[in-house]
This record gives structure tokens, C-alpha cells and sequence, in this order.
DNA sequence: AATGAATGAGCATTCATTCAT
DNA sequence: AATGAATGAATGCTCATTCAT
């Protein structure tokens, strides 16, 4: 979506424009984030951007775009192998990686999956790619009987996004707030929840076993 | 936090003052939310606003505390003697007939809820109210032998609220894209959905039956 | 020219208001003066100062000559039997009276004279009464031999006033500055100046006696 | 003060910009000088008075200091090698011509330096610069015999330009209400004016020649 | 393609004045 | 006459976007 010339670019001009994007905005959000400090923190001129993006809007959401693309290159290749609580699993575990390695890029997507800029509808789109992964998942695991059939696979994928945000979120914030704690503590001190959470969804999700 | 002077209006004009904050911050966020219409559409000079309201941002905080508060006032009160399961339950019921009776408002508390308006610590200091109520009611389910000790009461906390928060996203959707059809269903429509995230919940939060 | 309510008041309120509005144009000059300051400050209603005064400017006006006959009223009328340099010199020892018995009135007042304020020409025309009276002294030192003849009544006016004027000034720049210090020194340590300024005046001004 | 943009101009859009701040604030003052005005004026956008200037008063103080140089430029070199009664009367005799040349530029750096507009200390500051040439001419006259010695610095300096300030306010008056008459007289009309306040300065200041 | 100055619509806020009580 | 809430015109300033170089 954005124009040729900015594909132009070499790649670390574009993630230099990028990361000063990401930046701004999960500073000061999409309405107050300023072109003009994205710019100049690009090290580029204001005019450059337009010629790179059509507007503001545009170079918003490819900057949802780039960033969720960034994680996927890195990381998310290693899920697709994965039943569904595995998956749920090291999705907990990447995002805590993800944080440690690219702090505002993590802290920045997550707020776009909350939901917290109210710009356009198609980052909205965008999220239902993870959706229809994470229903592809509970479709396998009601086959191979990890997954109890007599719920509808959207309720669950809800219930399991729903319930894991909530951890996620409230993991981000403590890193946000105190980084050095959360950097200094390592992913053990958070490995304890995870698993209580896991816990909860087996629970809550799984096939009766019992009786 | 407002000034006297408003309190000094009629309940009908500080209502209907409240009731245009509030479909405008709804419809355009804070930022972009524009005074000036606030004031046309509540029949009040621009000025006005100013003696009731030290800024845009006081004003702004006041709708928040009023939208919750109409809700409370209307609905809460039912809720007090609940245990927990019945109470999650009967919070997304009361969340239907929010929706239904007063969908503006209802739309912008949740808003607020999911953290869409970034404008104050404040705000959150509010939802900090809710999620004590929740964590009462998990220390008397601990008690009594509904709900499993072996994870701690901050998680169960985040478990309900994270399920319970996506389901009700999910139906407000549902509700402000197609508003005919939301009221056409009634609440039966899904009542189902609600029983099975119940389901969900106690499965996973319940104390082990069997075994 | 305030309205026949404002001169029904008590004396202490109508002082009141004075000194409120003093105060105010004082510290904020006339545009950025403040009605409803004043009002609050004089403990009456800002509508109330509408009785009184047509508008803002109105106001002012006549806090100037409010002001102005203040002092005339409490220092003046000894003035009018001097000769000109007594009437000088009795001129500066009660500007440091003033001062020191009503500081805000003296220094807006000095404001006025120094043209500060920009409102309306009928402050200039009330300034005029004070040129007229130092006119006929310096007539009545030419006819007693005191002043000398061969320069224009109204440059010689022009000469003292302006000398004077400065002095003044420095004087109660030092005064608004460190009130303290010019409390404690006294008049004394400011007699010398004031006899050396004669001093020049009078040489300058005076009819030659040598040769 | 100004930024970087500003002096990129072409000097003509420069002293454009500043001819129409100088005639906005001379008309109406600081306070109500209208920056839409002035940016219509100058035959620019609002906006590209905020590239030039931080804000109103940025804009406002360096008018004040362009205003200065302007005539220092034209005018002041002459003046520095007088004696310091050669000096004032130059000094009268240029501000004739300034007045006459650019009237509207004279008019305005007047009532900054009789301290018309209360913006800010830095004006103030700008003046000193004046005051400190002319104690300078004091002392040298005192060195060479030409000023009496038993009179503070200080104080002839006061005496000095207020005596001198009268005058020339009292000529822009009648320049500023009359400009036609004021014009048609030529300088001759005010010579004898400011040679008989030459007298009354030489007289006033001067060592004493007689006896 | 890159630049950064120019643009002007848009908006929060102030405050003198009015007016209903 | 006194009150103080209501009014809305007025204005400084921001910033996304355009455009000339």
C-alpha cells in the first residue's frame, strides 16, 4: 500500500522510517502522533514521507502492517507445527522474547490488537489472519480429541484470545512500567503464570477425562 | 470535578449535555472529538461548556464517570448479592439490556473499558473498582468450594475478565454493526453463547468434581 | 460618567471596587485586565460592575481619575501657593509620600502619566489639567524674575515635566522593585537626588545672575 | 530569535513581514495586535508566521529589535564620535528625519522606548544599550570640562534624555495627529524648538563659566 | 526522488457583555 | 439593584498536506 519508492529504499532506510513510526505513535497515538517528528526522526524530510505514503492514515497502517510482519518473520514460522496449547504456549513465551528484543514494536502491536487506535477498519482485517489460524488449530485439536466438541470453535477461539490477552497485557504492562525488573527477573519469573494459565484453558477447553 | 454550575442544571439539560459528550467522544474518540459539537447538540452556547468544565479533558473524564455511573445506578445494584458464576453471567445479560436500552452509552463505557482512550491514569483508576469487585468475589468462591485453590487470585481474575471481555466484544459488534437484527434476535438469541463461555469458565475455573 | 448606581454605593465599596480595579490594571494593564478579577476582588458580582459602568474601558477611566483625585485630594491643594521650584521640589517629596502610603495607586498612576496605557485620548485631556497649572507657574516665575524670558512657556514646561518625569520613574522602579530596602532607607536617601535634579533645573531653567 | 527560515527570506518578504507587525502593533498594541492581520498584510500564510516565529511574542520583540537596527543602520554611525551636546542635538535632528522617512517605524520604536508595551523585560534590556552610550559622553564631558562634576552620572543622564524625550514626543505628536502641516514645515520649524532645549541642557549641565 | 518552506483549515479556550431571576 | 450563568465572537496556534526548487 505504500508507493514504490518507498520500496525503493534501501532496507535500513525503511525500518529506520518504520521504527520512527512505531515510535511516535505508541508515544502519542495515531491522532497526536506527528508527521513531522516521524520525519525527522527517519532523519528524512517531511515532503519524503508523502512521497512515500499517500497520507498519514496510509503510513499508519503499514506501520501495523510492517510490524506484525516483522514478528512473523522472526518468530512465528516455529508455530505452524504446534497442536493448540503448545501453540498458546510458545505464543506466551515469543511474546515475552519479543519484548526483551524489540520492546516498542512489541508494546506497539499489542496495542493494535487491543485495539487502542480507533483509525480504520482494516487493521481489523489485518487481525483476522491470527483468528483463523488460532480456528484452524481448535478445528484439529476437536479431531484429535484434545478439544471438547460441544462448543462452538468461534466461542472458543474467543475464550482462548480473550483469556490469553488478558495475561498478556497484564505481563506488558509491568514490563512497560518497570523494564529493568522485568528484564533483571528472565522469563522464569513469569513462566509460573503461564502455566496456572494454561492450566485454566485445558481446563476450561479440554475433553472431559474424567468419569 | 465538574464546576458547581453544573450541578446547579436541570437533570434533563445535564443529561442531555452528557448524551451529546458522549456520542461524540464515541464517534470521534477524545482527540477528534470536537467541543463545539458537544455544544450544538446539547442546545448550550460553546462558552457554556467552559463554565461547567475547567477543559476538554475534565469534561471528557466527567462523561466517563457519568456514563458509568448511569449503568450502575440502573443496573449494579442487582448484582451485590451474587456469587461469582452468577454474577459473571448476569453481567452479560445486564450488558444485553444495557446494549439495548441505551446503545451509545453502553458502546462508549466499553470503550472506555478496552482502553480505546488514552487520556488519563485516571480512567484506569476507575476500572481498578471493577476488578476489586471481581477479586471478592473469588476469595468467597475459594471459601465455599466453587472455585480451585491451586492458582492464584489475580490470574482466576484475569482468566474471567479476558474471556468474559471478548465475548461481550464480540456481541457489542455484532450489536453497533447491525443494530436492526440485535434487537430483532432478543436476548434468547444468545443466551446460548453466554451459557457455553459459562461453561468454559467453570470448567476451568471450577473446583475438580470429578476424580 | 460611571452611572448614578455606582455613586449610591458606600463609600467603602465604591473604594473597594477602586482599589480592586487599581490592582488589576496595575498587574495586567488594560487589555489583559480582567472584569471578573476585578469583580471577585471587590467582592461584588460581576454583572454588578455593569450597573455601574457601561463597559470595561468606562471603567478604567474612571479609575483613573479616580485615582488621580485621590491625591489631589490628600496631597495637592498644599501645592497651590508655591513658586515653581518649591512646587518641584514639594512635587517629587510627595510623590515618595504617596508611595510609601498607597504603592499600587501611586504606581498606576505613574503608568498613566507615562502613557502606558493605550485606551482612549480623554486620558491624555485629563493629564492636560496638570500641564496647565505648571503653565502658570513658570508665567508667574517669568514676571518675578525667577525664570528666564527668552524661551517658550510651553518648551519650558515641556523641560521640567520631562526631567521630572525621569527622576520619578527611577525612583519608583527602585520603589516597585525592593520595596523593602526604599521602606527602610527613607526619604533622606532619596533627598539628595531630588536637590541635585533642582539643581539642574534651576540652573538650566533659571534667569542668568552671573555676568 | 527569530528561526533559521526567517532569514532565508528575501529581504523584501523580511522587511515586508516586518513593516506589517510593526503597523499592527503600533495600531493596536501588543495585546491586541491581530497575527492574522499582520500575516495578511505581509501577503503570507498565518502558518508561515510560525515558521519564522515561535509565537506572538517572539515576533513581537524581534519587530522591536528589527525596528532598532533599522535606523541604527541608517542613522547611528554618524553619531559616534560627538561630543555628548552634539550628540543630542543630532540626535534630535535624526529623529526628524526618521520620522519624515519612515514614520510609521519612528512612531512605533518611540512608544517602545516609552515603554508602551509591557511584554517583556527584554525590551527593557535593549534600552540599556542606549543609556550606557550616553553615560558614556557624560563622563568623557566631565574629563574634558564641558559637564559640571558635582552632579551623579546617573542623574545627568536622567535629566538628559527625559528632558530630551519630552521633546521629542511632543514634536511626534503633532507629527503623528497632523502628519501634512508637519511635513510642510520642514525641519526649520522645529529647529528653534530644540536649540532652546539645547540651552536649557547646556545651561542645566554644563560647568559653570560665569563668576 | 528529495527537500523543507508554505499553506490554511481547524480547534480549544477566553472573556466582555447580556439577561433572566 | 444584585446576581452569576449564558453567550459567542474572537484569536493564537497546530499540523497534515502541497508544491516549488
Amino acid at each position: 500500500m505504500p508507493k514504490d519508492t518507498f520500496f525503493n529504499l534501501s532496507d535500513e532506510k525503511r525500518e529506520k522510517v518504520m521504527r520512527a513510526a512505531v515510535s511516535e505513535f505508541l508515544k502519542h497515538g495515531f491522532e497526536k502522533g506527528n508527521v513531522g517528528a516521524i520525519s525527522k526522526n527517519a532523519g528524512i524530510a517531511k515532503g519524503s514521507l508523502y512521497q512515500y505514503f499517500e497520507n498519514k492514515k496510509e503510513l499508519f497502517l503499514y506501520t501495523v502492517q510492517w510490524s506484525s510482519e516483522f514478528f512473523i518473520r522472526k518468530y512465528d514460522s516455529r508455530l505452524l507445527d504446534f497442536d493448540l496449547f503448545d501453540y498458546a504456549y510458545m505464543n506466551f513465551r515469543q511474546m515475552y522474547e519479543q519484548v526483551m528484543a524489540e520492546k516498542e514494536l512489541a508494546l506497539f502491536l499489542q496495542n493494535v490488537i487491543l485495539g487502542k487506535y480507533t483509525v480504520d477498519d482494516s487493521v481489523r482485517a489485518m487481525l483476522k489472519a491470527a483468528d483463523e489460524f488460532v480456528l484452524r488449530l481448535i478445528a484439529k485439536g476437536k479431531e484429535n480429541g484434545q478439544i471438547r466438541k460441544d462448543i462452538d470453535d468461534d466461542l472458543l477461539a474467543l475464550f482462548l484470545t480473550g483469556a490469553s490477552m488478558k495475561i498478556k497485557e497484564s505481563i506488558l504492562e509491568r514490563a512497560s512500567a518497570g523494564g529493568r525488573d522485568f528484564l533483571a527477573g528472565g522469563y522464569e519469573a513469569y513462566d509460573g503464570e503461564i502455566k496456572a494459565m494454561m492450566e485454566l484453558l485445558k481446563n476450561g477447553m479440554g475433553e472431559k477425562k474424567c468419569l
